[in-house]
DNA sequence: AGCACGCCGACT
DNA sequence: GTCGGCGTGCTC
């Protein structure tokens, strides 16, 4: 009798034992298909686990069979995965070295399907008295279990307080306990509640005069005083950053902010979680007035004739289209949309991030209707699956989205572009960690389909690439119509300085900042860096202030409406005090300014460097007359949108415009005239070997916002070191002599493109354990590139402790690798960090002294994760 | 990673 | 007897 063997991937597995499993297909399963999502039976307790259905194979006898246990059910509400999501997931798993779970979660919504997980209930027939006698322990496990009900594994072992994992075995044994299956739904969309004090206490002052009125003093409940007293130290918050700082648990911390409300003490507003979000509807709207016909430039369509050749012909292509900004690439990539579906095969945009770049998405949407599918972080999981399923039935063929929708089902995909292919977002820093440009070429390949990577500044891996004829290289030279590069100033902030002008924007933009408002211009300021000042130092010890959870400064921010630096009676220190708090941007964790040094106690506290909030208070108290507009994490992440306030900006409601990254982002505001980087020094001093090619990028992409339309344009950079070979060939948009230097250096000490950068990482909450671990990885990486990698050429250095040595608490050290990826060096990769998780905690054996009272989940203290970056964003 | 299983010492 | 800590090895 012939039988079906079905090897699956079995989801939500480590790394370890990602293998493909065999299982016996029975009868009544006989309808499952490579692709289908399966329930089957795992480990030694068959806990219930979903699978994929990677192959089938029958046996027709000639092979013994093995021992197999058999699939349990199908579960994949009639989903069945396709030859290339398989394809790519394989891809992943090989060249992240993810799980194969991990990357079927990039590839398909993870609510496409439902999961499934073991669920416990009491056996409510096993009622008193009939079951086996139970010892003190287990009836106390059993009493918890009738306490909760329907609950996870997870659940009761939480709530326990002990290892109750051993007699929920036994109760199970016994009959006492059923398990079920649980099969999770998708969730719909999330509001978020942001609190702060009623109105009647933001007047009264000071933290200290808040919390020494009536109000306050009567209030009765532990967690309603520590809610208020949080808002008052640090006004306006979300509740989870309230629940996350003060310790209280979510839903407690929820029914005290209800509380609170409910004697009008604080006032809440409800946000949707996802509000920097327009839908695509909104979008056509806003794009009908759009023109879906324009006639291109001459050296546009020499562009286009150029990439079309190369669509037009069979088989895999790809080019680099290096314009210059304002040269119209967009409009290029449009017309060749428009060719491909012609053709009748779809098309992926990839773009940086949709909330930042409005006008381009409202571009495609007046010229491609609702043939459009969007993709991007801020989708709730029904709004995800909604568009793959639109994309996969073909009613969409144009899929404009984040990095993530270079997964997207297009059905005869044709073409993919990558918009402003250099930026860093296209790097997904968490599993799987892949590179959109590596996928793309994958799909590229598999589809018979052609990649363009459009950028006005190419990483240099790519324009490397370009020169190489691995792509082909298509530039367009020539700013569209009439705009012309604005002009460049570089100001020396050394002078300002020497004249005693401390402000962050010096007297070269000061004075650009007032013809601007004379004139009706409008002006852009970036910083790239958020909160007042940077860190606080003591003048006696000269230590600063770090958070205690990371290694990192703590960021002095200033309360809403305060002004720290005004002229005031009040004391500097005390002054500070009242008017902010200490934040860590690493964990969120907040406290107010000490009023002595932590370390030594002497009250000599100095507040040094500066951000956007600094900036905004400096031009504020320097020109009174001017609106100022502050765009960072701090005022998007709250109640306003990006969107609010880059429309408030080109309604014309402000004259100046400040912010972080987010300001430089292709929007064209028409009645800018000038652009000025306040800090580029902040820029270079990056200790990544990208800093270079970064700074380029950012300083020619800012100076393009500059004269875009018929307001002549300024861009002037303040800097420190005014004769540095960046600024100044990014000044003068300079890009092909900036590469020929930057080439020369990479080829000198070897990076990438002339090598792979690895970077493994261990991490622990016990730093002895940690060093440890990751010397004994070092000597089993020197023995196996000895051994049986030894044809694989690899450099390593360290161990050395990561960037920020600890955050939240866990410390981090790594080994980086320079190699050559290819088969034989990813299954490297692959055994090192094989060896590494399995020998993680070896330093428990080796040392076993100290074991003290450390209680139960002592073991999560101890332990030690591993985990590896191929090419990783920040080194 | 879980998980089962088994050993050991402490407590009573 | 019980209890809990800890090591070991495996997952079709």
């Amino acid at each position: 009798m012939n039988s079906i063997t079905a090897e699956v991937y079995i989801l939500d597995v480590p790394y370890s034992a990602d293998n493909l499993y065999s299982y016996h297909v029975p009868k009544e399963l006989e309808h499952v298909r490579k692709g289908s999502i399966v329930e089957v039976p795992f480990g030694k307790g068959n806990r219930r686990k979903t699978a994929v259905v990677f192959s089938l194979t029958v046996n027709d006898g000639s092979v013994p069979e093995r021992e197999l246990k058999y699939l349990s059910s199908e579960i994949g509400n009639g989903l069945i995965l396709d030859d290339e999501m398989l394809s790519l997931c394989t891809f992943l798993k090989e060249h992240t070295l993810c799980t194969f779970g991990e990357a079927l979660s990039a590839v398909v919504p993870s609510s496409a399907f439902g999961k499934v997980s073991d669920i416990y209930e009491v056996n409510q027939d096993m009622d008193d008295g009939c079951g086996e006698k139970l010892t003190a322990r287990a009836e106390e496990t059993l009493e918890l279990c009738r306490q909760l009900g329907r609950f996870t594994k997870n659940e009761i072992v939480s709530a326990s307080g002990f290892d109750c994992t051993r007699y929920i075995a036994e109760l199970e044994k016994k009959g006492y306990l059923l398990r079920t299956a649980d099969i999770k739904k998708a969730y719909g969309s999330v509001t978020r509640i942001v609190c702060d004090l009623a109105e009647e206490f933001k007047t009264s002052g000071s933290a200290n005069e808040i919390l020494a009125r009536s109000e306050y003093l009567k209030l009765r409940g532990k967690n309603k005083k520590k809610v208020f007293e949080f808002l008052a130290l640090f006004g306006e918050s979300s509740e989870s950053d309230i629940s996350q700082n003060t310790g209280i648990p979510l839903p407690a911390c929820r029914s005290a902010v209800k509380a609170l409300a409910g004697e009008g003490l604080i006032r809440l507003d409800y946000v949707d979680a996802y509000r920097d979000k327009k839908s695509l509807e909104s979008y056509l709207v806003s794009g009908k007035g759009q023109k879906s016909s324009f006639v291109l430039s001459e050296s546009q369509e020499k562009a286009f004739d150029a990439l079309l050749a190369m669509i037009s012909k069979d088989g895999p292509s790809a080019a680099l289209l290096h314009g210059v900004t304002g040269s119209g690439k967009t409009n290029v990539i449009i017309k060749l949309i428009e060719k491909t579906l012609e053709m009748g095969r779809g098309v992926i945009m990839l773009v940086p991030e949709i909330a930042l770049t409005p006008q381009t998405v409202m571009r495609f949407a007046g010229v491609f209707g609702d043939r459009i599918a969007l993709i991007h972080s801020s989708l709730s999981q029904g709004e995800r699956v909604d568009a793959w399923r639109r994309i996969r039935s073909g009613k969409a063929d144009v899929v404009i989205g984040t990095r993530s929708a270079i997964f997207a089902p297009v059905k005869n995909l044709g073409l993919i572009v990558i918009d402003e292919e250099h930026e860093h977002t296209y790097k997904s820093d968490s599993n799987p960690k892949y590179l959109a440009h590596e996928v793309a070429s994958f799909r590229c390949g598999e589809n018979g389909a052609s990649l363009i990577l459009a950028s006005a500044t190419p990483s240099v891996t790519s324009y490397y690439k370009a020169k190489k004829g691995i792509y082909s290289l298509v530039e367009l030279k020539d700013r569209y119509g009439e705009a012309k590069l604005p002009d460049v100033v570089i100001a020396d902030s050394r002078e300002d300085i020497a004249e005693g002008n401390l402000s962050p924007n010096g007297n070269v933009l000061a004075e650009k900042l007032r013809e601007d408002s004379a004139k009706g211009y409008q002006s852009i300021l970036f910083l790239n860096r958020r909160g007042y000042n940077n860190f606080v130092s003591c003048r006696n010890c000269l230590k600063n202030i770090t958070c205690p959870n990371c290694s990192v400064t703590m960021k002095y921010h200033s309360r809403k409406g305060r002004s720290p630096d005004a002229e005031s009676e009040t004391p500097y220190l005390e002054k500070r005090r009242n008017d902010g708090y200490l934040v860590c941007h690493m964990c969120g964790y907040k406290a107010p300014v000490p009023e002595v040094c932590p370390s030594c106690g002497k009250p000599y506290l100095m507040f040094m460097g500066y951000g956007t909030q600094k900036a905004e208070d400096d031009i504020i108290n320097e020109f009174p007359e001017l609106k100022i507009l502050r765009m960072d994490h701090d005022t998007t992440s709250l109640k306003h949108s990006h969107e609010e306030i880059l429309t408030i900006f080109r309604n014309g409601e402000a004259n100046v415009l400040l912010g972080t990254q987010m300001v430089t982002k292709g929007h064209d505001f028409p009645r800018v005239a000038t652009v000025g980087v306040l800090n580029s020094d902040m820029l270079l001093t990056a200790d990544d070997y990208r800093a270079s090619e970064r700074t380029f990028a950012m300083l020619t992409q800012v100076v393009g916002r500059a004269g875009r339309a018929d307001v002549p344009g300024v861009a002037v950079i303040q800097t420190r070191n005014p004769e540095n070979r960046v600024i100044k060939l990014a000044a003068k948009q300079d890009y092909v002599t900036f590469y020929n230097e930057e080439i020369k250096l990479r080829k000198a000490v070897v990076l990438p493109p002339f090598c792979d950068i690895a970077v493994i990482t261990l991490a622990s909450m016990d730093e002895k354990a940690l060093s440890s671990a990751i010397d004994r990885l070092y000597r089993t990486i020197i023995i196996m590139s000895k051994n049986s990698f030894s044809d694989v050429p690899i450099t390593m250095f360290g161990p050395f402790e990561a960037p920020v040595y600890k955050a939240q608490n866990v410390y981090r050290k790594r080994i980086i690798l320079k190699c050559r990826l290819n088969k034989k060096c990813r299954q490297f990769m692959s055994e090192i960090i094989l060896d590494a998780s399995k020998h993680a905690n070896d330093y428990k054996r080796e040392n076993d002294i100290d074991r003290g009272n450390r209680g139960y989940k002592s073991r999560n203290m101890t332990t030690v994760n591993a985990s590896i970056d191929i090419n990783p964003n920040n080194i």
